[in-house]
DNA sequence: ATAATCTTTGCAACCCAGTTGCATGAACTT
DNA sequence: AAGTTCATGCAACTGGGTTGCAAAGATTAT
């Protein structure tokens, strides 16, 4: 629905443009995380530079968040409505080594961990590898 | 030692050519992980190409493992003797915010994650992000 | 409405870590 | 000594990410 997307953006203080609402309709329809490389190739033709500010906007205003899983490319999705990005939001995230899909475990939030002294923590990246679900069958 | 250098070298089946020797004499002096551009940095004239095929057969033969602490270059740390590079032998790694300094944290093994069904999982990688004990002073 | 200003876009160029091909050189085998 | 295998050095390339800059579009002030 073009009215969600709309309100999705105005959500976030995002000016909604033709090219973001596009980005923001294939980042919705995804169900795991996407990157820059991948987001390109679900267009017929569009600039890198202007996708990448796209995506860098829409984490910067904390409507998706970025994930590094390992693979050499960052990859994306969409935030939960009730994400404000805080160390309390961080959640795993799950790398399939057979379809290179990763999936946000939003369910599982990050273990706490019992630093040495005097280490003060800020965030954390969990990145589970193994089989999804899908490629397990 | 190059009594050491050597016998660790022999114990992993690894050839002790000078270069080799070299970059386990850096290795072994670090306190924190290194990557392949800080490694050619501790060489005066040392070919890129070589140094990454020397960490690469150091990595395949468990000598040191590597992490992906998110800053875009791979680091390297030395195993620990009874390193088997399994599951088991998983820690979480530090990365300090400031310093950029990456640690093994060798004590503190990666915690347990009860994968939803039908995903197995094969490996973790968990990094902290925060401040090192060295830059909270 | 027009002009001035700010924002977004498109294109090209660049950066940099990582990687590979290939030829030379060193070290073992026969 | 000749042949084979392995290690090294150099150069070139890849691919994701990033930036400069000018044109186009949208917003605001006059
Ligand atoms: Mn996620
Ligand atoms: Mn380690
Ligand atoms: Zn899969
Ligand atoms: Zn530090």
């Amino acid at each position: 629905m073009q009215k969600d997307i709309d309100s999705k953006l105005n959500a976030k203080n995002i000016k909604p443009t033709a090219m973001r609402q596009l980005v923001l309709q294939v980042l919705t329809k995804q169900s795991t995380a996407i990157s820059l490389p991948e987001l390109e190739n679900k267009f017929e033709k569009a600039d890198k530079a202007t996708l990448y500010r796209t995506l860098k906007t829409f984490e910067k205003n904390k409507l998706i968040h970025s994930i590094d899983d390992g693979t050499g490319s960052i990859k994306y999705a969409l935030c939960k409505d009730s994400c404000e990005c805080h160390p309390d939001d961080l959640h795993v995230h799950f790398l399939c080594t057979h379809c290179n899909q990763t999936y946000c475990l939003n369910d599982i939030s990050v273990p706490n961990i019992n630093l040495p002294s005097s280490f003060s923590l800020e965030s954390v990246n969990m990145v589970v590898k193994g089989i999804c679900s899908v490629c397990s069958k």
